[in-house]
DNA sequence: TGAATTAGTCTACGTTGTGGACTAAATATC
DNA sequence: GATATTTAGTCCACAACGTAGACTAATTCA
């Protein structure tokens, strides 16, 4: 519910907007954030001081010249003393990365590795320990670590920082937040909407996009007006079982036809020829017995095995070689994702659909087949179709998004940071 | 963006604050107000005053007691003085609805015309009539008629109050607001979305939930935590137009296999049996030459010439009577709402299904099916499917939710009235 | 009848933003 | 090169609003 204005609301809110204007804008002067707040020079000057002495915005040196009158003092967000951790633990990688509050990225680190193999608890331990030495660094650079937030593949109860199911990962109902224990707080979010933060934060610049998240599951996170969408319950985004054909292969979840039949790096791999738990990677038996430890119901997959990363770069090779299966399967799966996001786009209205994850590499053979589905499904009552583009971002996406968000609630209110 | 908050905004803020606390609670005394708000009995007192003063509040004679020390006077929402107007455009009636600002109906006026015979100026001056008429009363019961909404069966852009496209009225870019000049401001929006804000403020009392509108189209309506969700562009809960089956019949919006092959009026009608265009009310000839002066883009669909309201009551009169064809075709729409419906829980997450419009009626037919088929697609990945439940208000929840969306926007800032 | 308890008001005060005067530092003009 | 003009930023008296606690009012309990 809303809260009570005092005096102190008053101010943290106008350090926020200030701030906020700093950060969107880059670099602007005193009398230019009176202007753009409406806020009195006064005022501003004195929301700017408490900005500079915590740290948060720096005056450059640099001053706005060419007109004439006295020249403003120009002043930006400090990179120099705040920053964030985002943690990723995917199937076969754990990454750190350290972002600063003018949202560069002062250290990035990934550790290969097939968390299939282990049990959560020393996943964890790995990461904890990864995140710890990310932080001394961190320090050493000067910077004071405020946060961080871990992204996991699978829905999230966020209150309780609990992993509810990672299929992929095989968990069940795990403490991740607990299990960490970081000396700072931790939230922990799905990977899809946190791939999508990270769009928005540090890929193209858009701030109303559907981003679609292709691994070894689907996912979708959904932007709107520079804020994620999260449905009732946290779980909002689940465009793998949006259904494309009712009536198609059976699904682990239950239904029928859902779009990971058909356009999840799996499905690809074994229509493009991959025989279940054969990749490059591993062998099927460890594989099944490492998924015997922990995930279950999986059952009714095409290919119980799973596959891992190394497999969309075979995929790849085999489309560059222009392999027929592998061709037809990306056909097939760029047409099944046009009907799921033709639905998706009736039901939410994005402005713009942005492929990551596996969909980067694939986009050369996927992206026309999305785009041509959704034109003939959708351009006759529409005025416009929203576009298909591809992400920059690489697997990166996720955990630059779990950085970001702390660094977002920092610029978002600046003030609660001040108090300690 | 955000605005900046200077001493005004914070007692704005604080207004509604309080306004909102006795709107959601019915009664309180200003001791509980302090209690809740967190603000002192001091500021309690004089914001109270003011509402006191500008008629948004009563004093009840009544005293809160029971216990020990000196009752509390117990205030509430006034609905003596401040009122709005909900209108409604639809295929076979126009509506208008008063309210007050304690949400009582205080004038409901409903006239069945059929505007498919009409040109959009002579249906939106017979609505003019009927406002103005209904303003006229209201003047008399001593309200202040404060604003208005026009809920249209279609796409709308609201900047302009301007109707994208109505495919069952035959409009197309209409700037309804602009013709009805009324004596104070009027908004327009999507009929299936002002269903849903309906179903908030008038229904059953849940916050989260997905209503779906079954009309001759078929629409929804998110709310999440007591608020709308419209995407990007405003057009976002287009349910009609979800795949079903991705080569199924073909759908007037250039895809196949939409809901609305399946679960419309239209389709259920045409299902039961109802030749097109021979319903109890009008005759082709006629229908079609209604059409031809309006719509367009229609050759497609099963039934062109439409069904009338009034066929629904044939279709329960059909079910009632044990008619096969009628309880297959109900059958079949709850299966293929079910498989939309899966979809759309995967991809917003919502808490409750409501089922209104012509599903009212329809849903000892139709409700188990979707039920079902929700229950088989998702259960087993989910704790818990969401539950389908009927509305109560019946083709009256858009006009409902129009009128209720004005005195929302007084309560959630009272300030904004006091000015003038 | 008086003590205890709770509701609401009154008054001095603190915090924050405002508005205009004032100082500072640049360019334009003669 | 001196002076006017222009724009940036600071200073100070003031106004708006919420706070804290004393005070008055109205009820129940003993």
């Amino acid at each position: 519910m809303a809260q009570a204005v005092r005096h102190d609301a008053m101010r943290a809110r106008n350090l926020a907007l200030v701030l906020g204007e700093v950060n969107a804008r880059g670099s602007l002067t005193r009398a230019a954030l009176a202007e753009i707040t409406g806020l009195t020079k006064t005022t501003v000057s004195k929301l700017v001081a408490d900005l500079i002495e915590a740290g948060l915005v720096v005056e450059t040196g640099a001053v706005r010249d060419g007109e004439r009158g006295r020249p403003g003092v120009v002043v930006r967000v400090s990179g120099e003393h705040v920053a964030s951790v985002g943690l990723e633990i995917n199937v076969d990688y754990l990454a750190v990365r350290v972002v600063d509050l003018s949202r560069t990225v002062r250290l990035r680190r990934t550790q290969a590795v097939d968390n299939r193999f282990a049990q959560p608890g020393d996943v964890v331990a790995l990461l904890r320990d990864l995140a710890l030495k990310a932080v001394d660094d961190a320090v050493d650079m000067g910077l004071r670590v405020v946060g961080g937030v871990l992204a996991v593949p699978g829905p999230v109860d966020q209150r309780t920082g609990t992993v509810h199911n990672a299929p992929n990962l095989g968990w069940r109902d795990v403490p991740v937040a607990a299990l960490l224990e970081l000396p700072f707080p931790v939230q922990v979010e799905n990977e899809a909407n946190l791939a999508a933060l990270g769009e928005l934060w540090f890929g193209s610049g858009l701030s109303d996009f559907l981003h679609v998240s292709g691994e070894i599951g689907i996912g979708a996170g959904l932007v709107v007006r520079g804020r994620l969408f999260q449905g009732s319950h946290g779980f909002a985004g689940e465009l793998g079982h949006v259904v494309v054909s009712p009536d198609g292969p059976a699904c682990r979840c239950g239904g029928k036809g859902c779009l990971e039949q058909y356009a999840s790096q799996d499905a690809l791999a074994a229509a493009t020829g991959l025989p279940p738990g054969a990749g490059p990677h591993g062998n099927g038996a460890q594989r099944t017995g490492a998924q015997a430890g922990g995930a279950s119901g999986n059952g009714t997959q095409a290919t119980p095995g799973g596959t891992t990363a190394g497999d969309i770069s075979w995929i790849v090779s085999r489309l560059e070689a222009g392999d027929a299966a592998a061709l037809a399967a990306c056909e097939r799966a760029g047409w099944a994702l046009g009907v799921a996001l033709s639905s998706a786009i009736n039901l939410v209205d994005p402005d713009t659909i942005v492929l990551g994850g596996i969909y980067g590499p694939l986009f050369p053979w996927i992206g026309e087949a999305v785009a041509a589905t959704l034109t003939s499904r959708l351009g006759q009552m529409r005025d416009a179709v929203p576009p298909v583009v591809v992400s920059r971002l690489g697997t990166e996406a996720a955990a630059l998004g779990a950085a970001g968000q702390v660094i977002q609630r920092v610029i978002a209110d600046p003030a609660a940071l001040l108090q300690t």
